[in-house]
DNA sequence: CGTTGACTTGAAATTTGTCAAGTTTAGTGG
DNA sequence: CCACTAAACTTGACAAATTTCAAGTCAACG
């Protein structure tokens, strides 16, 4: 329950040039950088667990995030109290930029388990961008790619029903698995499946549903949230095409009715 | 039905220290900025009409754009073909950030009317923000306030219901209006009741059914599109509180039963 | 003045949510 | 190591919001 904002085991100063985990960062950006010598950002890093904040909503904006290891959600709030995650982040992926124009953060971003953090302060890294149009490009790209996955979210949201939106979460978490260098197929869900509900706008109890039909039907395996195998052809197929005929009595599966 | 990329009325090399119309895009972004001669950037302009596309979803990025007047949709397409409608941009909106990761526009923009669109290559644009703090932070600026206006549209979409739903999105439009120096009370809807349903998940009939509802309330006047006026403040009670009590039957809430 | 597209309205249908109950798992302390 | 508790998850029955289907109206335009 505890959060904490503050730096756990704050490591300053060092620079991206020396993380072991570099190429992780720098491989989704760098079509836009000539070589990754010029990408040194001046990092701190910290590792968080379970519940802690990476920030917080309305907190005053003061720099940019990149997850090294872990898993974090981030979380919109509605006036009344309701929340709803508007996405979660894995290694690679960069956090905070909501609240850049604003001067505020916009969301909550909070650990799903043990994560390290690196902090890129904002002022430092303009000052260091100011003449190194590589890393403006960085950053630019970083804030791109934000948009880009929000407007698939809202696409997926928009236009796939339940079991569209189930398959497309778990092929999206596997190629992040994958771009990871982590089996696609074998790998641990990292938020329960309230999460899940939450963010893809469905019932827990439909998330659980959907999950259970899936691995009746062949298309996965797992134990609670460890994900054994999963069929990547089918899921995709899943995801496209809308299941046609669910008219007339024929509900759902009737051929097995009829075997 | 005619659409179409090429500039109509290109006017090579003007800045925006000379726009009329200027204080409209600086204004969003002057937090960022010490004073708006810092802020000239080079521009073309070109008119489009009605269904004319400012780009296309996979063309290849090359610049940044501003709505300098008139209405745009911006429209995501799923790999059978259905759209979704991200967001609209009016006047002082920017368009255009969510290709810069890639290299490909991911959506369509389109004008819903006739609409002066500013366009800011992007290699010219580094090449000048590389020595100008201001100007990276003006650019950085647009990108993170598009990352918010996603955010928030997932939170309505995801824990709002229709009513909700509609509500936000006159009052967004009222005080678009506003802020572009418009009656907040008295404007014209620039899209259809078919654009509106998309971007909001509602079949055209649920927002037919709310307009109406809201007219017979007495919450809005309107004719075809020409809303002439709105309440702001039960609008805004709505989209907060949920509705306790829709009808007779009176179920969902049994303490009310027992009082 | 007829045709077309946009919008409105009503009735029935369906997906998904809600409620309620049970089961499994993980963590805790004796 | 076991019993206990809380949390997470599963499953079934039912309800409800919204969609879909089907007409019908209205308005602009040629």
């Amino acid at each position: 329950m505890a959060s904490t904002v503050l730096p756990l085991h704050p490591s300053q100063g060092s620079t991206c040039g020396k993380c072991p985990r570099n190429e992780l960062c720098y491989a989704r950006f760098l079509s836009y950088a000539k070589s990754v010598e010029q990408l040194d950002f001046q990092v701190s890093n910290r590792i968080l667990h379970r519940g802690d904040h990476v920030f917080y909503s309305g907190q005053a904006f003061s720099a940019l995030y990149m997850v090294r290891s872990g898993h974090v959600k981030t979380v919109m709030v509605t006036e009344d109290g309701e929340e709803q995650i508007t996405g979660f982040s894995c290694p690679g992926d960069s956090l905070g930029a909501d609240g850049l124009a604003s001067g505020h953060y916009a969301v909550d971003a909070v650990a799903l388990g043990t994560a390290s953090i690196c902090t890129l302060n904002f002022e430092h890294l303009l000052r260091n961008t100011a003449r190194k149009e590589e890393l403006q490009r960085l950053m630019l790209s970083m804030l791109s790619e934000t948009i880009l996955n929000n407007e698939e979210l809202l696409l997926t949201l928009g236009k796939l029903d339940a079991q569209q939106r189930m398959a497309t979460f778990l092929l999206k978490q596997s190629s992040a698995q994958q771009r990871n260098g982590c089996s696609p197929v074998s790998f641990t869900l990292p938020m329960s499946r309230a999460d899940i509900g939450n963010h893809l706008n469905l019932a827990v109890e439909t998330v659980s549903r959907l999950l259970t039909q899936f691995r009746q039907r062949g298309l996965i395996k797992f134990n609670r949230n460890d994900i054994e195998w999963l069929d990547i052809d089918t899921l995709t197929d899943l995801t496209n095409r809308r299941e046609y005929a669910t008219a007339a009595p024929l509900v759902t599966n009737n051929f097995l009715a009829h075997g």
